[in-house]
DNA sequence: AATTATTGCGCAAACGTTTGTTTTTATTGT
DNA sequence: ACAATAAAAACAAACGTTTGCGCAATAATT
């Protein structure tokens, strides 16, 4: 078992210092004016010794960590189990390695998280705030931890964030329903507080008040699937039933799915369904669900890059990100025909 | 901005000195026989002074790291993405953080990783090892990292594992579509040399045997969705099409819809499907999926279970186990009347 | 009163790096 | 030939902990 070997041994071996091995092992070489032999030869006894550099002690001097952390509000959701995948994936571009924590959508959960994960001197953070608190927040980001929200945020706040543009997609959605003919629908929320749920709210109710639509409800209270199906099985007891009902996120709808199926409510005949976020389970499920779908790799993709520039360059200006979301037309919306 | 605090600093708060401040913030008061009331104290103005100990300055000093790194084949396999939510969420118990790695199904990746990883002195390994290759594990586990494989494993070696018994699982799926009356099955496999791939082929080999059907088939050669797609495609072309098709993952069951879908194959009146792996999706499916389920929480609670022994208290023997799966029969396999 | 045991706590080294400063050696200009 | 400068490398402190050992003060025992 060979025993890992450190900078010291490297020096020993080699013939040079300490401070010199350490030097040219970080390229720092030029800087420091080492001739080319001596780096040549102490890259050589690194190799033969194969050397790792001991990232503790390295971080313990440097404070850096070449770690972030993400905080979702749960990995058994496939939505934020994707974006893990690729912000751990881009982060490795960076030479990072990424920290994973669930908040369970526990907000006690999620600051005993971020105490855990700062511990470890994370130089940065990707966080689904699952809250409507931000205070804490905001506190680490004074500390000087760079911070950045994805999906959920905070509006109107110094806090960087990148996210659907919820109200859009919710108004697509929403104005495609209208334009299928339906006139009593019924969306699902999740969390109320919640940015994005509020966007979407508000693009549905607009979409509503544009085209004169009065009947029409918002319930629900996470984006669960046991919300999705109370809520549905709620709704299917009103005495006028919704044509179409809005899902406001694949765990709700899965909900959604459960209720009409126990009910005998089938889709799209008896009732609608349109939902947000992507699966690909999705196009098998009997009807193929219309949805609006989120540029999840996108905002990984952008989340990591506003993060990185945060690190590396300490660029501090506060970046607000909202793409594009996007109809995907399946078979779950029936179109009722106009009667004139 | 309130500066990071550290033991130092609550030392001189205090009045106490370093080591004694250290000894109380460790529970190891009692064995310095420090007195409660300075334990108090000392507590208190660690509390008060927002202490969070720095994990690197810690480890550089026991070497231990608190940490343990997962690898798995794909966190967009909500297989999966499960097991690393499981997995984190046991470590934590232990106050332990896990490293999440994706493999991408590549053994380059995957022993890149390794090393990657390695670097940040791991107190220890869960892997899904993605390959036929095992020598690079041994050797890290000869160099005294605790390691431990799941859900993919290898026989015979001195490496620790646990997994489903997918003989058994394979077996009681073939069997439930024999007795309902398919006498030509098709079985899509995952990858082909992976353990519990082999173990599942053999089962449902054996089932076949045992119950006198000789018109069946293996096919295939990963655990994707487009394997399944292939596949199924495929079987479809054959002049005796199978009345049953068995997938062995949730992965290639996505493909084998999505060939029925398209070749408008009705499940279960043309065709019979059965799959390997549980999702709450299998069951908004038309039809809900019949499947043989693994008991992932067990597998990750006992995985960690022995790498912490492994760790803890330096347990080296080789653990192997195998945890039962279970059929939940659901609408997608047909009852074929005999004809006697 | 002298010895021993116990209690309560602190000294200082060590973990493996990085880095500001300094020292040594080589080179240049006059 | 001699300072002055440049090039090459080393010293030593620091990062924040943990821990083996040691020491003083008090209590218990003779």
């Amino acid at each position: 078992m060979q025993q890992k070997s450190n900078i010291v041994d490297i020096a020993e071996k080699s013939g040079f210092s300490i401070t010199t091995v350490s030097r040219v092992l970080n390229g720092k070489a030029d800087k420091y004016r080492i001739s080319k032999a001596t780096q040549q030869k102490i890259k050589s006894t690194a190799e033969e010794l194969n050397y790792v550099p001991n990232e503790f002690a390295r971080n313990l001097r440097t404070g850096r960590s070449k770690t972030i952390a993400l905080i979702v509000p749960s990995l058994k959701n496939p939505f934020f189990a994707e974006m893990a995948s690729f912000i751990n994936l881009e982060a490795r571009k960076y030479d990072y390695i990424t920290l994973i924590g669930d908040s369970d959508d526990d907000i006690n959960i999620e600051k005993e998280e971020i105490i855990q994960l700062s511990s470890r001197n994370i130089d940065g953070m990707i966080i689904v705030p699952c809250g409507e608190e931000w205070d804490h927040l905001l506190k680490k980001q004074e500390e000087g931890l760079p911070l950045v929200c994805v999906d959920r945020y905070f509006e109107d706040l110094d806090l960087s964030f990148v996210s659907s543009n919820n109200y859009d997609g919710a108004y697509s959605a929403s104005k495609y329903l209208i334009e299928q003919g339906h006139k009593t629908v019924a969306c699902i929320q999740g969390v109320k507080y919640s940015t994005p749920n509020r966007q979407r709210v508000k693009g549905f109710e607009d979409a509503m008040a544009d085209f004169g639509i009065t009947s029409y409800t918002v319930s629900g209270d996470a984006f669960s699937e046991q919300n999705g199906y109370l809520e549905t099985k709620l709704l299917l007891q009103q005495k006028i039933r919704p044509t179409a009902i809005f899902a406001f996120s694949n765990t709700i709808a899965m909900g959604c799915l459960k209720a009409l199926k126990e009910e005998k409510v089938k889709i799209p005949g008896d009732i609608s369904l349109i939902t947000f976020d992507d699966n690909p389970y999705l196009n098998y499920i009997e009807p193929p669900l219309t949805r609006i779908s989120q540029p999840v790799e996108d905002i990984c993709k952008i989340a990591v890059k506003i993060l990185f520039s945060r690190i590396v360059e300490n660029d501090k200006t506060v970046k607000r990100v909202l793409l594009k979301t996007k109809l995907k037309v399946k078979e779950s919306v029936k179109s009722i025909p106009v009667l004139s």
